[in-house]
This record gives structure tokens, C-alpha cells and sequence, in this order.
DNA sequence: GACTTATTCTATAGGTCGATAGATAGAATT
DNA sequence: AATTCTATCTATCGACCTATAGAATAAGTC
């Protein structure tokens, strides 16, 4: 029944496409769940931040909470996928994390708000929902780990290294950056620089020091 | 006035100390506003914790932003204190950067849920109160970051590097335990060697490593 | 045992917030 | 022009939650 629609759709039908202004509720959502938290955040807010009534939202979402998983949603997707091509490469483990710290930073620029709300409120998502975007999550955490590991097995990092503490450690330092992102006057390439030096070389002086880059 | 009370103070009058069990409520305060964030917990849920009705809390703090303010103060004291002096030890900017990665840690083991709620939930806070929490806060990044220019104009650090870049990485790594330490099965010492060997080191193994430790 | 202090209780006021129902204005379609 | 669809509005209900007031009980103290 409802597959048909889709051979069937209607779209020709009408040119005016429903809910235009989706996106821009959407956004405005994200932002005041980023700035107040999801349970400090009124559907009021919301409404202030774009000029229209309260109850005018709940044509674009039927609850608060089911905004909550589409902000949240919008801050998730795309991590997994990308992180998966990268450690998919066929380049040294050192590259390969670095691109991973990299593409997992990137989307502060342009959804730093989804992202953020991902991060601190995807707790208070109802229970279905959280098991959901929770698996991407853990996903996403094995692939950093693997990369780590396969890293160790190439001769290229440290042995004896605990992959899953550095996986969080690296973790915890990248998703830090939405708290700081605006606040800070950083680009997001320097950040990623550094982080990547950071996590790949360390802070201390090698006594022979190698350029990798620059082939 | 306030101050002469302590020199004459009457604890031999009454045996039984006021306010006996306000360690405890404050301890069932901080757990669940680490739990469900402060404003998605009720004072209900605090009472159901600790086997009171609601109103009988209000024994014990005037308001629930106070109660929220008294579990911060608990997540954030030490830090600052226990950091300047670290700092001013006379030894390797190396090793002062490890021993302040490590004193940053160790309150995840017995405060956890109190470092927590300052972490997540100090947003909330009144304007005042934010604001004096927050100069500790400042004053803790700051100490970091001088340690690491420290340690570069001692030739121990890379040359160029971003200090404050590294300060927010290092912290971000550290903070981001108090989300996750309950989960993985990890002991502080165990967390604090790696996220010290990742900053310190990096991951990636020198041509000639120089062992810095067993003098 | 009377008195005092400490702690918890009952009851409820007062306010806020999410969500629903139905009306309306305007745009697009026929 | 009549009709249908989109988007927003007005009005309001009921639930929940913080905080207060004052009574009641428990735990010493003299």
C-alpha cells in the first residue's frame, strides 16, 4: 500500500512542495536545543526564533521529542559512511586516522548545532530511537578502533597500546570541539592539523624525526 | 559576625549535628542530575532515590537551581588548586603534563557523577554562580596551556605547535572519561598511562626511542 | 517526663509547558 | 470562480513540577 505511492507519486500534481519551510524549522530546533538542552528548550523558543505561534511547530513535527531525533538524526548521518570509505583505503594506518579525525570533524562547520544536540540530548531520546542511532554510534567507534589495531599490526604504531582507550581518547578530543567550535577562532583544517600531529607524533621532540608527507 | 562563630563554635552543645544526611542527599542530587541532566530530572526523582517525599528536600537546599550549584561546586573543587601546584613543580615540562592528565582523572573514581553534572549541566546554572565556576575553569585551561609553552621553549615540546589547540584537545580527551568511565571497565591509572603516552608520544613508533622513565 | 531541636510529612498554591481542536487566510489548481 | 491544499492562528486543556506553609514525628537534653 504505501510502497505504491512511490511508483505512483504525485509529484507533478502540485508544484508547491509541502512543508517548504521544513529545513528552516529544523534549524532553528537544532539551534535551541544546542544552546538550552533539549528539557530546557520550550516548543516557545522555537517558535520565538522563527516569529510564529507555539502551536504552529507541531505541523512540521508531532512531538518535541520526535524533533529531538530529527535534529539528532541530522547529526549522525553521514559519520558512519564516510568513516567506513576512509578506513576502507588502501593507505597506512597513520594516514587513514588522520582523515578519519579529520572527516569527523569537518561537519562542525555547517551542522555544528546537530551535531552538538547529537552529542549532549540523545540521551532523552525515546528508548527505540536511542538503540537506533545508538548502533551508528558504537559503529563508528569500531572503525576507529580497527583502524587503530590494523596500525599496530602494520609495525606503524606502538604495540601494547590499548586501541580502545585511544579510540575514545581521540574520540572525546574531536567531539569536544563542538562545545568550543564557535567560541574559538579556529578553522577547521588547523584543528585537524593539530589534532592529527598530536595523535600521530605526540607532543615530544623525536630524536630522528621523519617527514612522512611530501612523497 | 559570620566568622566569630567558628572560633566559638557550639558543637559540644548538641551532640546531634544539623543537617546529618545532606551528604547524602547531595550525593542522590548529583546522581541523578547525572543521569537525566538537570532539568530532565525532577525533585521527585532525588526524593524517590532517597526514600522522602519531594518537599522534604527543601530541607536540605532552597532551590533546585541551589542544590544544582552545591553538586557543581563538589565536581570542580581541587581541580584548580591541585592543578597550579603540579604546575609549579620544578620538573619536566613532560612529566608535569602527565602528572596533570593523570590529577584531572582521578576524580572520575569516587566524584564522578559531581564531575559529570559540572561538565553537562553548569549551562544551567543562575548567571552568577556560572560565572564564578566558570573563572575556575578558565584558570585550569590556562594552566595547561602554560605548561605546554613551558615545555616548547624548553625544547621538549614541538616548535609551532597551537597550545591552546593542544590544551582543549588534552582536555577534551580527559573530560569526555566522565561519559564513559562507568561503562568501559577501565582503572584510572590504566587511562591515565595511555592518554599520557598518546599526548606525550603519539602513537606513531620512533626511529630511536630514548625510554625517558627508569633513571 | 517536659522541653527543645531536627527532620520529615501533608496539602496545595501557582506557574509552565506540551499538545489538541478547530478556524482562517492565502496560494495553487481546475 | 469554485475548490482544494498549505500554513499559520486562536484558544484551551490537562498534566506536571517547583516551592511554600504549617502540622507531625523523632531524637536528644535537662
Amino acid at each position: 500500500m504505501i510502497g505504491m505511492t512511490v511508483a505512483t507519486l504525485p509529484t507533478s500534481r502540485r508544484s508547491a512542495s509541502p512543508r517548504r519551510r521544513a529545513p528552516q524549522i529544523i534549524e532553528a530546533t537544532a539551534m535551541v536545543f544546542a544552546e538550552r538542552g533539549f528539557h530546557g528548550a520550550t516548543t516557545q523558543d522555537i517558535a520565538d526564533v522563527l516569529g510564529i505561534r507555539q502551536a504552529s511547530l507541531y505541523y512540521y513535527f508531532s512531538s518535541k521529542e520526535a524533533a529531538l531525533e530529527l535534529v539528532c538524526l541530522r547529526g549522525v548521518e553521514g559519520f558512519f559512511e564516510t568513516g567506513k570509505a576512509i578506513a576502507a583505503r588502501p593507505e597506512s594506518a597513520q594516514k587513514r586516522l588522520s582523515l578519519l579525525i579529520s572527516s569527523h570533524l569537518s561537519p562542525m562547520l555547517d551542522r555544528g548545532n546537530f551535531v552538538k544536540v547529537f552529542l549532549n540530548e540523545r540521551q532523552h531520546l525515546p528508548a527505540e530511537s536511542r538503540r537506533r542511532i545508538g548502533r551508528w554510534s558504537r559503529g563508528l567507534e569500531r572503525i576507529f578502533e580497527q583502524v587503530i589495531e590494523e596500525g599496530v599490526a602494520a609495525g606503524e604504531f606502538r604495540a601494547g597500546l590499548d586501541a580502545r582507550l585511544v579510540t575514545l581518547a581521540v574520540l572525546g578530543m574531536c567531539n569536544a570541539a563542538s562545545s568550543w567550535y564557535l567560541k574559538e577562532n579556529k578553522g577547521v583544517p588547523a584543528i585537524a592539523a593539530e589534532f592529527s600531529n598530536l595523535v600521530i607524533d605526540g607532543l615530544a621532540i623525536r630524536p630522528a624525526k621523519r617527514r612522512p608527507s611530501r612523497r
